[in-house]
DNA sequence: GTCTATAGCGCGATAGAC
DNA sequence: GTCTATCGCGCTATAGAC
């Protein structure tokens, strides 16, 4: 079997779809045609569309707030964990490339936990713009407005799941590497 | 009167929506209320929900593909080529915030003009390439990856519409420049 | 050009047989 | 755990009065 549970399952289908065409113009019908069953079956193993949202998308947010959190606690230079958090949205989106999109785009949809979300994402920005911060002070950084650092380091990195999926045998580390390289010493030689 | 036509009238407003919501979670009676109208009212000036979305998108996306063309076809270097795309964000994004939400993400919920879009989107992607890659040919770039560079720049310029709103009375001209100035020169001192 | 009314359809979700 | 059948509702779009 190539999922743990029908519940699991139902969770990685829906993502496909929900890249595809966005949480909102994807039906329960959709999902369940595409695990051949029912609609009316999913409900056995879910408790509503809603359900399925929340569970792709908490999950990957307390993913990465978990590993900022080791990130930020480190004793490395702010560089490094720059190049830390780089790898970490490499890695986490490699692995959950569907996801990814729930994530990014379809976060506005969440009811119950749309606060709880919004607070995760927040502490996450905060954390990352202080080590921004931290390396203009030290004198590792250039002495630029933090704010377009972040955006633009984080912008790229929000989008990978755009970008990954189209280089199959990818090379991670390789990948990895080279992406640190041109967000933190640019292109211009 | 804030609009040339109440056609234009319906077109804006459904962008600020669109950008809240995503086009399929916006109803035709979400935008008639919006004007404070009755949504079959809507239907004397457009013929479709889908026909608002279309002026929407091509409108936006041949307005890129025309700029980069003279971009493209200039003497400048490629450095300034590359500065010039950003400026080229920067100014449609902030002229057109809204709409530029649903070039991002409503495009796959395009029908009759889907294919064009997508003509239109590879052109850019493209163009956009080969500047890169002349640049690097020309010893002006770092001898890197052209894709990861691309991808690097276009995923930030194409998520300004998520940003440039936070920051009220920004300067368009000093942004540009410090916008360019990560991109290009990265954030290492 | 806007309204009321409604056609025709698809939605999320539930009931209950097997 | 999956099915068939269906409820109640909201959707896009149209008809026709004013």
């Amino acid at each position: 079997m190539k999922y743990d549970t029908r519940k699991d399952q139902i969770i990685q289908t829906s993502a496909i779809l929900f890249q595809k065409k966005g949480f909102s113009a994807v039906t329960m019908r959709d999902i369940a045609k595409a695990m051949g069953i029912k609609a009316a079956s999913l409900y056995n193993h879910i408790k509503s569309k809603q359900e399925i949202l929340s569970e792709i998308i908490i999950s990957l947010a307390e993913q990465f707030t978990e590993q900022m959190k080791i990130i930020k606690n480190s004793n490395d230079s702010s560089i490094d964990k720059l190049k830390q958090i780089v790898a970490l949205h490499v890695n986490i989106t490699s692995k959950n490339q569907f996801e990814m999109s729930s994530l990014n785009s379809d976060w506005m949809h969440l009811e119950a936990e749309l606060e709880y979300y919004l607070k995760l994402r927040k502490n996450y920005e905060n954390d990352f713009r202080s080590i921004i911060e931290k390396g203009i002070q030290d004198n590792e950084l250039i002495n630029g407005n933090p704010e377009v650092m972040l955006f633009s380091m984080l912008s790229t990195l929000r989008s990978l799941y755009i970008w990954l999926p189209k280089k199959e045998d990818l090379d991670i580390g390789k990948f990895t590497t080279e992406l640190s390289l041109v967000l933190i010493n640019g292109i211009n030689k």
